[in-house]
DNA sequence: TGTACATCAGTGAACGCGCGTTCACTGATGTAC
DNA sequence: TGTACATCAGTGAACGCGCGTTCACTGATGTAC
C-alpha cells in the first residue's frame, strides 16, 4: 500500500523515539522486531528506513539527549533564578533513578556507547556536544570556557551517582548517593547556596 | 582425568578472574564459549563450576573490586602523605580510561548491572559496599560516616567521568573530561589542596 | 474522466549465525579390599 | 602389593531459542497518457 507523502519520515521519527527508550530500558542488545512490534509493524520493514542496527542506536541515543534536555529544561523553567538547583535535583531525583528509559542516555548506556565503532561514536558525540553546550548556559564561570569545563565536570558527576545509585539493590544505599550527590553538587555549583 | 585435590577451586578462581576482565571489556554479553576457551577449556566443563552465568556474572563483578582496589591502593602506597590524590589521579588516568578491562567495574558494566535481577545485584552489593569501606580511610571527614558519604560521592562523581571519558570518539573532549574532574575533585577533596 | 502502470512502505518466511544450557561419555587417579 | 571399582573435571555434540539481515511479494495510491 502506498503512503502519503511525508508518513515515511514520520514512521522513522516513530522508530528513532521509540527505539530511544527502548534502549535506554534494556540496553542496546533489544531486538529489532521487538522495537517494531512496539510500534505495530513488523521487523522486515525496519531496512526501508535504516541501514543497520547501529545507524538507528546513534540515534536514538542523539534523540535521548533532546528528551533529557528538555525534561531538565522544564524543570529548571518552573524554579526561575534557582534554575541550575532544580536541574540537579531533577537529574538526581528518585524519579529519573527509577525510568531510565526517559532519562540521560549517558548514565543508560554509557559503556555500551564506548564499545561501539568510532563512527557510531562520532556521531553521538556531535549530539552529546551539542547537548552539553546548551546546558552550559545554565551553569556559573566567568568565560564560556568555564562554563564549558564546569558543565562537563557537573554532568559526567551526575552520570555516575545516577548509574551507582541504579546498580545497587539496597534501596537506603540508593537514596544515599543520590541525596549525597545532590547536596554536593548544589553547594559546590549554586551560587546561592 | 581425575585432578588434585585442590585443583577444583583454583580453576574456578583462574574462571573468574578471567572473566571479569573480559566482561569489564566486552559487557555481560561476552559468550561463556569465549571465556573458557581463553583458558583453553571448552564451555561444557563452565557448569561443573557455576549454576549460571547469572553467577559468574556477579562473582566477577565482585572481583573485579578488589582488583581495583589493588590498583588504587597501590597507587596511593607510593605516594606517601598524599594518598588520596594519587587515588584521583589513577583512577582519572588516560591509562585506566583506556583499559577498562583492569579497571572500575561500576565504570565499565554499571548499566548492565543495574538491569540485572535483584538477585544478582543483590550479591555485588556486598562486594560494592565493602570496597568503598575500605576505600573511605582515605577520605577526608570528622566522622566514618562523613568518610563514607564523601566516598561515595567522589567515586561516583569519578565513575561517571570515566563512563562519559569513555563513550566519547573524540580525543580531545576525552582529555578534558578527565583533566577537569581531577581538578575538580583534588580541589575538593584533597586536604592540602 | 478513465485506464494501465509504477511506486515503495510494509509483510513474513528464510538464512546463517551465536548462545546458554544439558547430557552421555572419557579417562587419570584415588580408594576399598 | 595388586586389582576392581568409584570419582568427577572436562569434552563436544545437541537442543532450543533469539537475532540481524535479506528478499520476493503485496497492494493502495500516485502518475502518465
Amino acid at each position: 500500500m502506498r503512503y502519503p507523502a511525508e508518513h515515511k519520515q514520520k514512521q522513522r521519527e516513530r522508530i528513532v523515539q521509540s527505539a530511544s527508550r527502548h534502549f535506554r530500558r534494556g540496553g542496546r542488545q533489544v531486538a529489532i522486531a521487538n522495537l517494531m512490534g512496539k510500534l505495530n509493524l513488523t521487523h522486515g520493514g525496519f531496512y526501508r528506513h535504516f541501514a543497520s542496527k547501529e545507524e538507528l542506536f546513534a540515534e536514538a541515543v542523539a534523540h535521548g539527549f533532546e528528551e533529557i534536555r528538555a525534561k531538565l529544561g522544564g524543570a529548571a523553567a518552573q524554579q526561575p533564578g534557582q534554575e541550575l538547583k532544580a536541574v540537579i535535583e531533577g537529574y538526581l531525583s528518585l524519579e529519573h533513578c527509577a525510568n531510565p528509559a526517559e532519562g540521560c542516555p549517558v548514565a543508560a548506556l554509557g559503556p555500551e556507547i564506548a564499545r561501539q565503532r568510532r563512527s557510531v561514536r562520532a556521531k553521538i558525540d556531535r549530539a552529546m556536544r551539542d547537548h552539553f553546550k546548551k546546558m552550559a548556559d545554565l551553569l556559573p564561570g566567568a568565560t564560556e570556557k568555564e562554563r564549558e569545563r564546569n558543565t562537563l565536570v557537573l554532568f559526567s558527576g551526575m552520570v555516575g551517582a545516577l548509574s551507582m545509585a541504579r546498580s545497587v539493590a539496597d534501596e537506603d544505599l540508593q537514596q544515599s548517593i543520590l541525596q549525597g550527590a545532590r547536596e554536593f553538587y548544589i553547594k559546590a555549583f549554586c551560587p546561592q547556596g
